[in-house]
DNA sequence: TTTGACGAAATTGTTGACACATTGGCGACG
DNA sequence: CGTCGCCAATGTGTCAACAATTTCGTCAAA
């Protein structure tokens, strides 16, 4: 009855934890949902030990909060959190752009490159699917040069997190092009080793996503509790 | 046999990552020594069960590293990753600087300066735990101000992790004063709106803790493992 | 009809026991 | 005398059962 034929290479808990992890970011887990220990263990094919462990290590993630005697609950992201997470994804961002200027190799300008080549393609294609998973190469590419493992974590974090927030705001197809222009004065920036520029280039260009939420809410749905 | 008299108003997993967290900050349990489970939850009055689930948590923090069928370890913090925990606490103290001349009230004012002369006295009696004490208030006064709980949650956490650094390299006695006249410094340009002077006073106020740290090493231990 | 209490079902919290892996010492063999 | 392998001891990994709490349906009374 296991969800996946063998894996305890690295202990049940993880196992059940990067299980987890995957129900919530693909949406099958959906925020405020409460997670049931039974039923989750039965799932995985364990007992409830492991899969309470697995939570514990969630809730120090921040991706679910435990209230005592009434469950788990996948987190659910306000508006205000989203946008500090955007401040903050931005101020990253620009700190790896600009630091990305002093590692950056040949190789590393061809991956920019084809990165650039394909993105546009996605625009033209107008699959969106595949630009989102381009756009994440890229940007981790950037993270990558920055040379600090501790902000590439944080930064993928940050992303990760924005997953928990509702859906329904991330609808905004026709902004590949522009997207993808900003990533090439970006990269140019970083050739050129012009820090200043690739910082606020950089910087700017998260924010400008933070702003395409805003409008995208105002727009949709006149609610949303802060 | 309780390390406490009640408290499950919480959780016993909370209560005991708590306590832990607690002996791994006091430095009762050393970076890279092996945390015992039957040790632990003797102590703390338990069973095994709200011990693990507490580890575990610990690791989704970061705090500790658990290796399968070996032990959970408390981590132990490299000079690298201790650099690069200053690179982001600085962009994280800036950023919250530049945000804190958009919310400064009287109120606010009042206390930077009750801060700032109670600093000043510490330095003049030289004493320093006061003065670390003040130093972190005044750090999370200017965080606070920001707005921004996300950056403030982050700031916080840099700040504690930096705790399992070896201690033998944090004792800079004689740079409170200078370290406060750069508080003063900030908070002037916190209290004039200078957006961009208050940013980059708040960035290189902490990457001078950071060059002290390095000098620091170069003169205490050749060793150092990177 | 609504409200309130009672109780059963479901679910979380905790525990002790057992299975399994690692570590370190002891002795046999080369 | 040194080395390899066995075996007990220690400690982690997992589980099933029990205790405590919450939730929800039922029923009676206002």
């Amino acid at each position: 009855m296991n969800a996946a034929p063998e894996k305890p290479e690295q202990g049940l808990p993880v196992f059940v934890a990067d299980q987890l992890k995957h129900l919530i970011f693909s949406g099958e887990l959906k925020p405020g949902e409460r997670l049931n220990e039974a039923a989750l263990a039965l799932r995985m094919g364990t007992s409830r030990g492991p899969v309470r462990e697995a939570i514990r290590m969630l809730t120090g993630l921040g991706l679910v909060k435990a209230v005592l005697n009434r469950g788990v609950f996948v987190r659910q992201m306000s508006v205000r959190e989203m946008l500090e997470l955007y401040d903050l994804r931005a101020l990253v961002f620009g700190f790896a752009a600009e630091r990305a200027t002093d590692h950056l190799t040949e190789s590393h300008k061809a991956q920019f490159e084809q990165l650039l080549d394909a993105m546009d393609v996605a625009c033209e294609t107008e699959n969106a699917n595949l630009y989102y998973e381009l756009n994440l190469k890229f940007h981790a590419l950037v993270l990558l040069l920055a040379n600090n493992q501790r902000a590439q974590a944080a930064y993928d974090d940050y992303v990760k997190e924005m997953h928990l927030f509702r859906r329904d705001y991330f609808n905004a197809p026709g902004n590949m092009r522009q997207s993808n222009a900003e990533h090439r004065a970006l990269y140019e920036a970083i050739a050129k080793g012009a820090k200043a520029k690739a910082k606020s280039t950089a910087e700017r260009h998260v924010l400008k996503g933070r702003e395409r939420l805003l409008s995208n809410m105002d727009s949709q749905s006149p609610l949303t509790v802060f």
